[in-house]
DNA sequence: CTTGCTTCTGCAACCACTTGCAATAACGAT
DNA sequence: ATCGTTATTGCAAGTGGTTGCAGAAGCAAG
């Protein structure tokens, strides 16, 4: 759940609690390993108890589908990462961002998912590009 | 480097640039794939030019060091999760956390790093977790 | 109970970043 | 050149999250 859910619901049984509390208590548990933190790419960060069943997330940048992703790509990840650099990988709840399958291009282009080609008048043509996020 | 040492840099051509015309550029950028963004943990976020020698980042969060980490790593990643769900992931520049070498514990306990072990007065040992990020 | 120390909390200010809006600049068609 | 449409920009306000500070609460020792 996200700090602001997580406030209201304290707030239900101690309307007084401000938000840094939250905030100062989440931070806690984060340095603890008992919650992960994971940015979805929603503008708040999503907060989960870590418990046994850990995965994670393949994120659609084009239609931002969400996929759950086994834990085991990250683990053996992680354990290569141990075996070559001796560094333990926090990974505990990633978000990977890219292109789920439905959204990938049918035809190869100079930049992914825009056309290289000239129309029939031979115009070069125009890129939109979306702002948000 | 960051929005505003950009917004430093552009400043010195163009006095009355907003940060807001930084920021939205970058997304486009970010958005074609010509720049990465990388949260490092400082703060602000780092963006840097999408060139051949790609790498990732794998920081401490004891000591805060910072390990350059082979792009291989996460391109067999990458090909894995394209191969068994059709995902193209966007492993472009990566910050991996966790805990280096240095600063691993030497024996193992309840919590990472913290003693389960009462002393001679019988006393559980008192936790300090610090705060800043 | 009082003293002294530490921790927790709310408040307000702050930071990095985003967004809505209105004015302007750029550009294509006439 | 002029008109109409689209893009870009600065400004100001807003959002999610963090931090410094001062007061309150908790707690162990005397």
């Amino acid at each position: 759940m996200t700090a602001s859910e997580i406030l209201d619901r304290v707030r239900e049984s101690y309307p007084y609690i401000d938000s840094s509390t939250v905030y100062r208590t989440l931070s806690v548990l984060k340095k603890l390993r008992l919650v992960s933190e994971t940015d979805v790419g929603a503008g708040e960060m999503i907060y989960e108890w870590l418990r046994q069943d850990r995965h994670h997330h393949l994120i659609c940048r084009d239609c931002g589908s969400l996929t759950k992703l086994d834990h085991a790509y990250m683990a053996s990840l992680g354990a290569e990462i141990l075996d070559d650099y001796g560094f333990e990988a926090d990974v505990d709840h990633i978000a990977v961002f890219g292109r789920c399958a439905d959204c990938a291009p049918t035809s190869v282009s100079a930049v992914d998912g825009i056309s290289n080609e000239q129309d029939r008048d031979g115009r070069w043509p125009r890129v939109k590009v979306e702002m948000n996020r």
